[in-house]
DNA sequence: ATGGATGCAAAAGTTTTGCAAAGAA
DNA sequence: TTCTTTGCAAAACTTTTGCATCCAT
């Protein structure tokens, strides 16, 4: 288990909601998927355990875990929508277009950048997630950069 | 009219490939909607003008041109696809969230970010198009940050 | 005539919604 | 009972594809 699930539970219920056991599939499946999980895997994921469980609820679910500030969403750079579990600290991720490996960086290394955006166009940066494509150490010079 | 279509057409044409009216609308319609231009936007600014014109032929063409590196292609952080002119100078955009306006960064401005992801984590990141969604000089004092 | 490009319609993929039924409080 | 949540099916939306036709060379 990755996750909290007697805290979260309680926050649920807490807020008048349910904890379903549809629910806490979904949840197990974002956080054993890992990062960046898309609601087609975790579909699959859930569909193998409960075969009834449908894409409608997985939507639901996601979506509803969302606004409960459980997961957070990112859209991806090729468009895939995208899951996560919503940590306690803003990050950024470098994803690497080879292998799909990602790379958590903290929030701060935008400081700088976010500071010059301000300044210089008098822009407030809102990055509360963004993902950096590239290709990694393993990667970048075994296949083409 | 906002590209060099004698230009651009000249190249097609040496490529093999033919300027069809059809083509000069919706690469007309890129130009004139600006950035990040949605496939939809673009359909309906050509189908006013040419309705027997497809969503297929839109999709296609807008394909084409990117192939060809007249357009590029952007996915944006809310998941839309988006296209817009392929200048010469690869760059970086503020999108404000409250009035959807456009600041265009220089690609320079992400590099001491690029280095700084090299030498710590030997990640080679490739920005060729990043847009940061924030509130822009006009909007993040009137509407909430 | 040859090959590229288009239009139409259908298909495919993804996400949302209506509604009745099931289930917990 | 009451209100939430689910499953199913259908709908909506976006993008792609097959195929016949059209058009430029």
């Amino acid at each position: 288990m990755c996750h909290n699930s007697t805290e979260i539970n309680r926050q649920l219920r807490k807020r008048g909601y349910r904890v379903t056991p549809q629910r806490q599939l979904i949840l197990d499946a974002v956080c054993q998927l890992g990062k960046h999980v898309t609601p087609e895997a975790v579909y699959d994921q859930v569909h193998r355990i409960a075969p009834t469980l449908s894409r409608a609820t997985v939507y639901r679910v996601l979506h509803f875990l969302t606004e409960q500030r459980i997961l957070t969403m990112v859209h991806m750079a090729d468009g895939r929508l995208a899951f996560e579990m919503a940590g306690p600290e803003p990050h950024h991720h470098l994803v690497c277009r080879s292998c799909d490996s990602l790379l958590e960086l903290p929030h701060s290394v935008l400081r700088s950048f976010r500071q010059a955006m301000k300044s210089q166009y008098d822009f407030e940066t809102d990055v509360s997630h963004v993902s950096f494509f590239g290709h990694c150490t393993d990667c970048h010079d075994s296949a083409g950069a």
